[in-house]
DNA sequence: ATGGCAACGGAACGATCTGCTCCGTTCCGA
DNA sequence: TCGGAACGGAGCAGATCGTTCCGTTGCCAT
């Protein structure tokens, strides 16, 4: 068991197998959440053993991609924090969770598997960054105050809900429309009125991770 | 065979079930494209031979309510093409063709079954009618000349994909969430920049009405 | 009254799909 | 050389869904 500074041979291949299978899983289920598992092993190019091996069930796969892809928008919040002004760290994080289709891999899985303390951990730690990142463009006056920060979600929703053509296409268009929302969102919109309805409420929103009844 | 002027008895409550069928399906379709026909049967209150002596299949009744999505669509369009200020008739067009859920009825059926020369025809009077609304807004100066009519579907779509909580809240939000829209909609919005990427093609959009592979 | 029939409810069937197991095979590495 | 880790994929068991079919109900014309 040294470790392989050359990596060929069955145990490098199936070491190498891992990150594949991540990643084809990553997308096949942010293109369809009900895509069966051996579309994951058509895509990954392996068979579907090799996806057991790995992982006990479809439901484990999920957890597992939906707890990183919570680590990519913490990761992705965090980085967005750093930027100075407020405006533009307000976008950057907005940008970043579209372009990454966060919310695919998080929501839309939500209520596929049971989550366990690290996912709601996780999530708490989410939205609390988010939170902090939108409170500090409200306060420099550059985001519309009456814009809550459960409204996110909605507004990560509707960007992922552009499926239109390849990947290479969506992420166009997702960029296009997220335009339009970021033009919506500056304070100056206010002028034209405020927003009507009220936000949704966290409880509202977490509901979605439980299990469909 | 008289017409019968009090509405009692089986020939009468068959006559009424037509209507109920539709809007239960209209209900349960709209909430879930995919669900059973079971579910429509048991939202209606009635058998499932009720559904089958009035549709030869699962697959005709979604066509007929597909078609009367386009005609709800057309007929909204029509109405706020009276409208005598530019961007209220914008307005009363997007919002009622969002508030009436037309495109859950219209799109996300599309590709379900397979389209008659009517739902072509109807479809290309609704995007005719969708693109004199728009241009004349544009022309007056009041709606970004760098928005297309191709762009309109896709505004659909992300306001369609809020399905949070129960009918009325979903209705809420999605007022809400187009008043962001409508604010970055505007003219005014274009001096933060002109929307990046291009605009979904005619074709694109199109082809969404096929069968899945 | 009564026979005919339109309308109905819902069990049952066949087809499809999907998660998962299992077994035979390959081939690395000691 | 050989044990075993890793693999591919056929196949199983269960679930789901569209559709059919049959027995029943109750209106209506005679």
């Amino acid at each position: 068991m040294t470790e392989p500074a050359v990596l060929n041979g069955r145990r490098a291949q199936a070491a190498r197998n891992n990150g594949v299978i991540l990643a084809a899983a990553r997308d096949v289920f942010v293109a369809d959440p009900d895509a069966p598992i051996s579309a994951v092993a058509r895509s990954a190019g392996v068979g579907i053993s090799a996806l057991y091996r790995r992982y006990p069930s479809k439901e484990a796969l999920l957890a597992t991609l939906c707890l990183d892809g919570l680590g990519q928008f913490v990761t992705i919040a965090r980085a967005a924090g750093e930027v100075a002004d407020p405006w533009d760290s307000f976008v950057t994080f907005v940008r970043g969770i579209v372009e990454a289709d966060v919310h695919s891999l998080t929501v839309y899985l939500a209520g596929r598997f049971t989550p366990t303390p690290e996912h709601r951990d996780l999530a708490a730690q989410a939205s609390a960054l988010a939170d902090g990142i939108l409170r500090r463009a409200q306060r420099a006056g550059v985001v519309r105050a009456d814009l809550e920060s459960t409204d996110l979600p909605m507004i990560y929703e509707q960007l992922a809900a552009i499926r239109l053509g390849d990947p290479d296409q969506i992420r166009e268009l997702r960029a296009r429309f997220l335009d339009i929302h970021l033009a919506g969102l500056r304070a100056a919109a206010t002028s034209y009125g405020n927003l009507t309805g009220t936000a949704p409420t966290p409880a509202e929103l977490g509901a979605r991770w439980n299990r469909p009844a």
